[in-house]
RNA sequence: GCCGGAGUGGCGGAAUCGGCAGACGCAGCGGACUUAAACUCCGUAGCCCGCAAGGGCGUCCGGGUUCGAAUCCCGGCUCCGGCACCA
């Protein structure tokens, strides 16, 4: 072997630029990632990462996302696995539009030049994508079978048409949420006041599946994201209770307003009314007099966000209508008011106010001077304490308290007696309710799939006929520098007869929700040319549901809630076999720009991966990020470290090229610890490497990618201690190299696999893709340990360690920790009131008063 | 505001069935190699006191439970994600 003072400029250097091109071509060549989806030779394994935006801020995010799981797909392949790990784009969506808007052009060319981009990126990653199944949304040959789906679902009354209303821009139509500007609500592109306006749109019937989303068993997914499914659902259990409209002398009354409440237990206490601004009744029942004051509050809840009203930090407001209700068990007459807490899209958009028992009722009848009466109360409590507070009660440890003023015999009772008595009478009916709301799927923009339906004047809404799918975005468009929608201007998309009596009629210019393509994209994958569905039902039924599925927990309720709606949709519309999409799911965390805020290009706090491949390569860039800390945390991005992932893959590759080698730099290298036999050292290398594999398993199976990372590099530096020296080469040597290579080989597939066919090359052996190797098994014999090192404490605090044979009885750790020096001296003659050997002998707590 | 998550050295983070706080890495400091620098390597390293041995303090803040708390309980603060037309 060479002298060291050559061997660090004589022997080879790693240089990734020089590997990566060269293996990914490769694997490519060899289409050593595409899936051959019939066999079934090996257990099938279908992982999914959420498809990108095609933004055009391209990323580290990206990468940060996919890189962790693409080496979960080559650490299942090793286990022998058919893996299917797809890619697509989700290439509808409103910055294309916006971008085409800006700088002309067609949404279409910016979406696929940034697709385009991005495969490239994608691939420079070194990732094991399925590119044949790839699938672009904005492909009429994948909007066609939203369409198709759509109508579908019409078919099965889940989808319908109800007014609804949007943010609009006189100038620039509807706007998204992220359009409309500061408190003031401006319009963002010509600062106009935005107002709301009711429009007919349509909606999916996600409620009717309520009860069924809010069933997880057989998931394993993250017990905080089945929590905000759950209150995103929100069930309730409660009644309708209907309340009469007191005549006075401006009306005779008589009309029904009817209530949904969680509490008719506290009807009794219902001491006044309130309804949504928008609630249907409100026009009807103001009296002349509070006309005026009425009108202008209706006119400021509505330009209210839902955010703002339902926020209870802030003072409760609301005008009086005055008219009054009458309360059906107690007969009295309360008064009617308005105010923006109540919203009209939950429950019936009118409460019945019981301020005793609920916080915001409490908070708008001091503010107004209503009347607080208390109907149940913790035991021990007066009828008429006084209250700083609504009690919300808890239904062990109350008792009933109060009014025998009209229906004692009521008054007396629970909840359901009361329902059961009011429904007896017409007035009241059990009823459940749900916070979730229909899915609005229309959007009033042009890039986006078009929802296939036609207005005729004699046959109403007719449905495209299948056989006239897709319906077409146009080709040309022409936004006129408006965010308007440019489909309600273009008459050869507007214009077409009737398919039912072949009149002129008109189009639908409304598009789809883009969580719409989303809810359904990893079915296309399995068979993205099928014609004749949307899916080919004997590979849905072979390959899904998803074993796998990784994303950003910032899609916890929408579009993990949306496609699992979609998927019982397609079942019960008989397209599919299966009610749940996503058997286990792992919810990564966001990277940030450095800032801590969200990276985009107009931030300009995007970190691009280029510069970063360029310098590092991109097996260190893969490597950075799943080091830099646990994924499913994210955080913001900083460059600093990368450094010491790339000098471990340095070491790596020095370890496997340059064995002998040794470091002028150390005084000790070459030579083994000082005490240590060469049959020392070597059982330690097998043993450290042995652990190294028992734990780098377990973590690469619970997404702990950092600390996998970490106990690879605790093997590299134990290795490195050994290099050049008499054990270096040895076979506990070479074995621990195989072994190190092959854990390392789903996160850094370059390098790991140049190190492989070197040292195939040398051992005179046929090329094998490292790719293609088995995962190692642990050889329990070589991880076990003869002596263990038990920590004493004295009152909780860490004082002395003793070592002890690994088989120890209690009584021999007891003895060997009060033989020591130290712990004599600490006790000092005092003889410790106890000795707690905790875990098994994991360590000794001496307790002395 | 509501729902969910997170706060640990100068920095990223490790340790969560209640049992050695700070693994691994970055930056720092000391040293080797080099004509020199870079690269590389070895060592050191929570903070405070001390030459040292050693001692005290320490996991966002305030309480509590326990032989023992980063971890469990109660109260508070800050930051991040979502809140239905960003994706």
């Amino acid at each position: 072997m060479t002298e060291t003072a050559d061997s660090r400029t004589r022997v080879e250097r790693y240089d990734p630029t020089a590997i990566e091109p060269r293996w990914q071509s490769r694997w490519a060549e060899l289409e050593l990632y595409e899936t051959d989806l019939a066999d079934e030779s090996r257990p099938k394994y279908y992982l999914l990462t959420m498809y990108p935006y095609p933004s055009g801020d391209l990323h580290i995010g990206h990468w940060y996302i996919k890189t962790p799981t693409d080496a979960l797909a080559r650490f299942r392949r090793m286990h022998g696995y058919n893996v299917f790990f797809p890619i697509g784009f989700d290439a509808f969506g409103l910055p294309a539009e916006n971008a085409a808007i800006k700088n002309g052009g067609h949404p279409f060319t910016w979406t696929m030049q940034n697709i385009e981009n991005m495969r490239r990126q994608l691939r420079s990653m070194g990732a094991t994508f399925a590119w044949k199944a790839e699938v672009v949304t904005a492909d009429p040959e994948y909007y066609k079978w939203n369409q198709w789906l759509f109508l579908r679902f019409l078919e099965a009354g889940l989808a319908y048409r109800a007014m609804s209303a949007v943010d609009w821009c006189p100038n620039d139509g509807t706007l998204a949420r992220e359009q409309v500007e500061g408190t003031e609500r401006r319009c963002w592109r010509c600062g106009a006041p935005v107002e709301k306006r009711d429009l007919e749109q349509w909606f999916l019937r996600t409620t009717r599946y309520a009860d069924e989303l809010l069933d997880f068993s057989g998931l394993d997914w993250p017990e905080p994201i089945k929590i905000m499914q759950t209150n995103w659902i929100g069930r309730s259990e409660g009644a309708e209770i209907d309340f009469e409209v007191a005549p006075d002398g401006f009306q005779s009354g008589g009309e029904r307003i009817r209530v949904f409440t969680t509490r008719p237990d506290t009807l009794f206490g219902a001491t006044f009314m309130v309804l949504a601004p928008e609630h249907p009744l409100v026009a009807r029942l103001t009296h002349p007099d509070r006309r005026a004051e009425v009108d202008l509050y209706v006119e400021q809840a509505r330009r209210q966000t839902e955010i703002e009203r339902l926020s209870t930090d802030r003072a409760k407001t609301g005008v009086a209508l005055g008219a009054m209700a009458i309360n059906p068990v107690s007969g009295e007459r309360i008064p009617i008011y308005i105010a923006d807490y109540v919203l009209s899209g939950y429950g019936t958009g009118a409460i019945m106010a019981v301020p005793a028992h609920d916080q915001r009722d409490f908070e708008f009848a001091k503010k107004f001077g209503l009347e607080i009466r208390r109907v149940v109360a913790a035991p021990g409590t007066a009828a008429d304490a006084p209250m700083d507070d609504a009690y919300v009660a808890h239904a062990a440890d109350e008792r009933l308290v109060n009014s025998d003023r009209f229906d004692g015999t009521l008054a007396d009772e629970g909840g359901k007696a009361i329902v059961d008595w009011l429904a007896e009478r017409g007035r009241a009916e059990p009823k459940v309710t749900y916070r979730l709301r229909d899915w609005l799927i229309s959007r009033q923009r042009y890039w986006g799939t078009p929802i296939p339906v036609i207005y005729c004047e004699r046959d109403g809404i007719v449905p495209v006929p299948d056989d006239q799918l897709p319906v077409r975005l146009p080709e040309t468009v022409d936004y006129a520098g408006s965010g308007d929608n440019p489909l309600n201007h273009d008459q050869a998309f507007l214009r077409v007869d009737c398919p039912r009596c072949g009149q002129p009629a008109r189009r639908e210019t409304d598009t789809m929700d883009t969580f719409m393509d989303s809810s359904w994209y990893w079915y296309r994958y399995l068979s993205p040319n099928h014609s004749d569905g949307p899916v080919d039902r004997a590979l849905t039924d072979r390959w899904t549901p998803v074993d796998q599925y990784t994303g950003g927990a910032e899609h916890a309720v929408m579009h993990l809630l949306y496609s699992r709606f979609f998927t019982k949709a397609m079942a019960d519309c008989g397209l599919i076999g299966q009610r749940e999409p996503f058997r286990r799911l792992f919810n990564q965390g966001q990277i940030l720009g450095a800032d801590g805020e969200r990276m985009s290009k107009s931030r300009g706090n995007v970190q691009d991966p280029d510069e970063l491949v360029q310098r590092y390569g991109a097996d260190t860039v893969r490597l950075f990020l799943m080091f830099m800390g646990p994924w499913d945390q994210g955080g913001p991005w900083s460059p600093t470290g990368i450094g010491g992932v790339h000098r471990f893959l340095n070491r790596v590759w020095t370890l496997v090229i340059d064995a002998h080698g040794r470091e002028p730099g150390d005084p000790d290298a070459g030579s083994l610890p000082p005490g240590e036999s060469g049959a020392d050292a070597r059982v330690a290398i097998r043993s450290a490497a042995h652990r190294t594999l028992r734990d780098v398993s377990v973590d690469y199976e619970a997404f702990r990618f950092n600390t996998m990372i970490a106990k690879l590099m605790e093997l590299a530096n134990t290795l490195f201690r050994y290099r050049g020296s008499e054990v270096a080469g040895s076979t506990e040597w070479d074995e621990a190299i195989r072994l190190l290579l092959l854990m390392l080989a789903p996160a850094a597939p370059h390098i790991t696999e140049e190190l492989w066919s070197r040292r195939l090359a040398e051992a005179n052996e046929p090329w094998a893709s490292i790719h293609t190797q088995t995962w190692p098994e642990v050889d329990p014999s070589a991880v076990v340990e003869s002596t263990r090192e038990i920590p004493i404490q004295v009152n909780g605090k860490l004082r002395d360690k003793v070592t002890v044979p690994a088989d120890a009885s209690q009584a021999d750790i007891e003895a060997a920790v009060l033989g020591r020096d130290r712990i004599q001296a600490i006790l000092d003659g005092r003889a410790p009131d106890r000795i707690i050997v905790a875990g098994g002998g994991k360590l000794v707590n001496l307790v002395v008063r």
